[in-house]
DNA sequence: AATGAGTAAGACCGGTCTGTCTGCACCTGA
DNA sequence: TCAGGTGCAGACAGACCGGTCTTACTCATT
């Protein structure tokens, strides 16, 4: 319910009053599970965590491939297919980073979100052998976030574009 | 003045009231030049575009070399010097077309902005007698984006990664 | 039957937002 | 001298914000 609503219209533009009134609780009956909104949004973070970075992307990808190398560029498949989506709605995790800024504690949490994204992409490059796997995890998440905004803009082969240069960026962590 | 707030701490986060109030001027002052707040953003972005896109980035990289692949190249060096700035700001026309949607006025026009970037790049690409230079400079602006959302995050060495892979692209577009 | 926990509904608080309107001072040109 | 425009200062409207608190009700346990 304020899944939906935050991940698709943003934190800011979602008001308690709005939360409450559509999930058919009260006021009070709201407060007392989340002592504020922040605390709800910081859920929110949490469940986007598991539902789409874990679920979502990462494990979509590790299905459609057997080795690590096919598996990260299957990443750019499954966002390929998730950026055609009519209810596509960007990564929720930049979206707030953005919008409250870095020292926010939402900004803050959204920034260790996605160094979680990161670490996905790192232990893939180390099961493949790469070299210099953190390295490589940071280059591959300047692919990722840059395609997603990309795709916020409306270039629909933002997907593929990305996982060309992906392929480059494997082969040079290839010894 | 506008400028500044604007683009330091967001469209959404700076009201009407702190505007008039830094400013000196009167409501009804502001009222009669701009009919509304969103008027007044427009006019920012349109300022934005002169005074960061055409005269701190696409001017100054075309300062530093004289070839056109290097004065691309340079784009990712006055990145990486902006990176550093302690007022780092992130790319106001990426913020406001997250902050606002990609359907409302604001961010259609932060997509139009974000066309002409990407539009310098491609007029570089031509003079460099690049391969299909709108497909380059699609995936040249998924490099700069995303290394302006990491380095959002703290990544200090993100202009240089994303320069790395730019080169690669380079390459792959020189026949 | 009595008690107490939990809940829905919603009034309420202080504050913010965009935008309008009034009051008053100033300046300029006829 | 006086009309008209322009300016600042700020009250005000109407809506919304996050958050607190009251009221009335249900239901399970004692």
């Amino acid at each position: 319910m304020a899944y939906q609503l935050f991940s698709r219209r943003g934190v800011r533009d979602v008001g308690v009053n709005e939360l409450i009134e559509r999930s058919g609780v009260a006021k009070a009956t709201f407060y007392r599970h989340f002592p504020s909104k922040d605390s709800l949004v910081l859920a929110f973070l949490e469940l986007r965590d598991r539902l789409w970075t874990v679920d979502a992307i990462v494990g979509q990808a590790k299905q459609r491939a057997t080795k690590p190398t096919e598996q990260l560029l299957a990443i750019f498949d499954v966002f390929g297919e998730w950026f055609l989506r009519d209810d596509f709605e960007a990564c929720s995790f930049i979206n707030i980073l953005l919008e409250m800024g870095p020292s926010h504690p939402l900004g803050l949490a959204s920034i260790d979100y996605l160094a979680r994204i990161r670490g996905h992409v790192q232990a893939l490059a180390e099961q493949a052998g790469l070299d210099r796997p953190e390295d490589f995890a940071r280059s591959w998440h300047i692919l990722m976030k840059g395609s997603i905004v990309s795709a916020s803009e409306g270039d629909m082969q933002a997907a593929r574009r990305a996982q060309q240069m992906a392929g480059w960026l494997i082969e040079h962590h290839t010894s």
